[in-house]
This record gives structure tokens, C-alpha cells and sequence, in this order.
DNA sequence: ATGTCC
């Protein structure tokens, strides 16, 4: 046996020499070089087969390597052309949102898409939109802040019945907010998803988990917020009367943690990918049948669950300070992907800033820190992906805001509506933001209005320059 | 979005 018969099979570089190996010990075991070259011939055919172990195993991992370095090639080139896709607001989405997802619609993974009302640019596919892809999930597909969400909780206290002075206190004592912050050891809560083996399942996991226990239960920066305001319910819902009610709103993420993992694997994706065109390269994904794509779908579900956790710690605090158990609940995450059947084909759905809005679905889509968010309940529709905007979205970007936003009208807009702020930045300001009637009027075949709520005490990070 | 490098 020789290097020659080895060549003849096809096999190359590395491979040769690791297939000489193995042939050598099968030889030495008394093999016959014919059955050799068979048994060679079904571990090219089949690398994964005998990755596990045996004479072959090294030979197997080369070959399956080589694989899928030719599979990335090959799939690295986009399409000429993008796949259609709905766009509904297009006349409050800006070119360059657009442009985005244009390139998005090109990559070979994609199968269907959609465009929201609140759209505008982000990193890779832009903030508002839908992305469905086969077999293949997109790190920057769903963001650097993984799981992040909006939860609602209606309390059953008349809103003139908690002071302003009060609620202000409450979200002093009870939220936390600022890029690192964590709550200080005393104050630390415990929550079930600090306890699933889930962490123990990655290296990666392992390492982030005494930062994921530091931050549960806080808010972190740039539009998250926490806020009491009035919930108007004008038809009975939700398990309740119409009425107004004093309500707690939050928009809150997987904190460090989740930006870590988003990280973590939008390197992994995009090294995996070194031939991907350009334009697409912040759109690099990870293959779901391989270990890669399981361990970021376990990792950003796990982000998922652990920003929900976070909702739920701050809702809890702010209840039991004021002695009550919600009468109702509502939560949607906004930047996550899931696994969802479109035209008969199990699809990764990511959504980057948008609510999933299957039929009957509750969701939260909020304004801005002085603007009414909404309750909505969502309608199915299969061109949206089952989904709706996420919020308002941005019309200025943070810098353009702080540029040409004075003070003294942000301050004006916050006093007619009679909104306390605490913390807050200009560029978060109102105007900042696309009018959230505009959106929601956008997008009335994809959500029904169920109920609107009106902040009145906000919390949010200092910004970079107070209002 | 995040203490801007896991």
C-alpha cells in the first residue's frame, strides 16, 4: 500500500497521509488491501460515521472537516437577486433598513422575510425586521442583546392611588440601571434560571454565570426602561374589567451575559464563513446540525429565559413592595429566533426587533418614555411571519438626536403629558422616536389593539446628556 | 445593546 493508491480514491492532502496511517495498521492487523480501500472508500463516503472511534477516526474528523470548508464555499455566494418580501410602513422605513435587508434576502439560507413599520438600521439584518432561513441560524439575526423584552404587569390599585413621590422611590429602591451594573451582593435575588444545568452544558455558559447572577434582575442602558403608568382598558380583557388601572411596563435584556454569547458566536459564525460576500458578512450563520448552531441555540435560548428572569425579579420587587399580586401579566421577547412551520417547512424565524404576533398572541408594543405603548394581541399573519413592530423604532439616530434636539422641548413634551423622568438621555427623547400612532396605524392588519397604556414615572440609565 | 476582547 502506497501513497498512489491512496490518490486514486480521491483523497487529499492531510488525508493522504492519515489514510496511509490507518491502512498501514489495518495491513499490520492482516487485512487485505482490497478491503482496505473499501473500508477507506465508505469513510470518505461517510465521515461522520466513524467519528467516534476506531482506525479511522482521525482520517473521518479530516475529512469532515474538508467537507464542510468545501459546503461553506460553495454556500457563500449570495443571490443575484433578493427573494421578495412584505414591507408595511414603508413610508416611515428609511433607504438604508431597506438596503439591509435586501442583502439579508440574498444570503443562500434565506427562504422568506419581512420588513416592520419601526424599522431602521442595525448591525447586519436591520432593527424591525423578519428573517426566516432553513436549517441555519444568524447570530446578528437577532442581535447583540439576546432575549430582550417587555413585560407588563396590571396591579390592583387605582392609578391616583400610588403618589408620584412614591412610584419614584419604589423604582429608586427596586431597579437598577447602567451598562455593568449588578445588583450589590445584599440585594441579590435568587431566580429558578440561575438554577438549570443549562450552565453547566458549555464552557462558555460556565465562564458567564457569576456575571448572569450579579445582573439578574436589573435593567441596563440605552432604551430600556422601567416605568408605572395607566393601563386603559376599554372592553373587558385580560382576564379583567375595562377600567384604568395602575400598571408596571419594562424593557429590560440578557445584560452582559447575553452580549457575550451574541459575541461569542457572531466570531465563530463569520470565521466559519471566510468567503462570504462583503455586504453580508455581519449576516454569517451557523449550520443547525452542527455543534456550533446547537450550542448558540441552546446558549440563546438559555439568554432568552435569563431576560425574561429579569422581568419577572423587577415585577416581583415593585408588587410586593406595594403589598399585591398582579392581576395580569403580559411579556414578549423581541430579539430571539424560533423554530416555526412556514408553507409546510420547519424555518428559523428570527425576529430583530420585532413581536411575534401569532393569531390570538398577546404582545407589548411601547411608544416612547412619554408616548402610550400597547397591548396588542396579534392576527397570524403568515406574510409578517406572525409578527409586529417592536415599538416605535428610531427616526433619529442617537448622535443626530443629541445634535438637533433642544432641551427645552424635550422637557416641554415631557411636562404636557405630566411624565416624572428619572435618568433618561436626549437622545432616548420622544422625538427621537417615529409617532407610535403612525406605527400601530401601519401594521392594523397584523395586530389588534387590546388595551393602551400611558407612562407616568419612568426610570431609565443616565444617558450621555440629560434632558 | 454592552464596561467596547473570550
Amino acid at each position: 500500500m502506497n501513497g498512489k493508491h491512496i490518490q486514486k480514491l480521491g483523497f487529499e492532502k492531510r488525508a493522504i497521509k492519515l489514510a496511509l496511517d490507518a491502512a498501514n495498521l489495518r495491513e499490520d492487523a492482516g487485512a487485505k488491501r482490497g478491503d482496505i480501500l473499501e473500508e477507506l472508500q465508505a469513510v470518505q463516503n461517510n465521515p461522520t460515521g466513524y467519528l467516534s472511534g476506531g482506525v479511522y477516526a482521525d482520517l473521518a474528523a479530516e475529512l469532515h472537516e474538508q467537507q464542510q470548508a468545501g459546503v461553506s464555499r460553495q454556500s457563500a455566494a449570495l443571490r443575484s437577486t433578493p427573494l421578495p418580501y412584505r414591507v408595511w410602513g414603508q413610508d416611515l422605513i428609511d433607504p438604508g433598513a431597506h438596503d439591509q435587508m435586501d442583502v439579508a434576502m440574498r444570503l443562500p439560507v434565506s427562504r422568506a422575510g419581512a420588513l416592520m413599520p419601526d424599522a431602521h438600521v442595525g448591525y447586519g439584518l436591520p432593527i424591525g425586521g423578519v428573517l426566516a432561513t432553513e436549517n441555519a441560524v444568524i447570530p446578528y439575526g437577532v442581535g447583540v442583546d439576546i432575549g430582550c423584552s417587555m413585560m407588563l404587569s396590571v396591579l390592583p390599585i387605582a392609578p391616583g392611588a400610588l403618589s408620584t413621590d412614591e412610584a419614584r422611590s419604589l423604582l429608586m429602591k427596586h431597579t437598577r440601571f447602567g451598562a455593568g451594573v449588578g445588583f450589590e451582593k445584599r440585594d441579590r435575588q435568587d431566580h429558578e434560571v440561575l438554577h438549570e444545568s443549562t450552565w453547566k452544558d458549555q464552557p462558555l455558559l460556565r465562564h458567564l454565570y457569576p456575571k448572569a447572577a450579579e445582573q439578574i434582575g436589573t435593567s441596563g442602558s440605552g432604551n430600556h426602561f422601567v416605568e408605572f403608568g395607566t393601563l386603559k382598558l376599554r372592553e373587558a380583557d385580560l382576564g379583567m374589567e375595562p377600567g384604568e388601572y395602575l400598571a408596571v411596563l419594562s424593557h429590560s435584556g440578557s445584560r452582559g451575559f447575553g452580549a457575550q454569547v451574541a459575541g461569542h458566536f457572531t466570531a465563530l459564525a463569520q470565521k466559519l464563513h471566510p468567503n462570504l460576500d462583503r455586504a453580508a458578512q455581519k449576516l454569517a450563520w451557523l449550520p443547525m446540525d452542527t455543534h456550533e448552531g446547537e450550542a448558540y441555540w441552546q446558549a440563546m435560548n438559555l439568554a432568552g429565559r435569563y431576560a425574561l428572569a429579569n422581568h419577572d425579579l423587577i415585577h416581583r420587587r415593585l408588587a410586593h413592595a406595594l403589598n399585591v399580586r398582579p392581576t395580569a401579566q403580559v411579556s414578549n421577547s423581541h430579539n430571539l429566533a424560533w423554530k416555526q412551520i412556514h408553507q409546510g417547512r420547519e424555518l428559523i424565524v428570527h425576529r430583530k426587533g420585532a413581536t411575534p404576533a401569532e393569531r390570538g398572541r398577546l404582545g407589548l408594543i411601547p411608544g416612547s418614555m412619554a408616548d402610550p405603548g400597547f397591548v396588542v394581541r396579534g392576527r397570524g399573519e403568515e406574510a409578517a411571519l406572525n409578527s409586529a413592530s417592536h415599538g416605535a423604532g428610531r427616526q433619529l439616530g442617537r448622535k443626530a438626536a443629541a445634535n438637533t434636539l433642544a432641551k427645552k422641548d424635550v422637557q416641554g413634551y415631557l411636562r404636557e403629558r405630566g411624565i416624572t423622568l428619572i435618568g433618561g438621555g436626549i437622545d432616548e427623547a420622544p422625538q427621537a422616536y417615529k409617532r407610535i400612532e403612525d406605527v400601530i396605524a401601519r401594521q392594523s392588519d397584523l395586530v389588534d389593539i387590546v388595551a393602551e397604556f400611558q407612562p407616568r414615572v419612568v426610570r431609565m440609565d443616565t444617558g450621555s446628556e440629560d434632558i
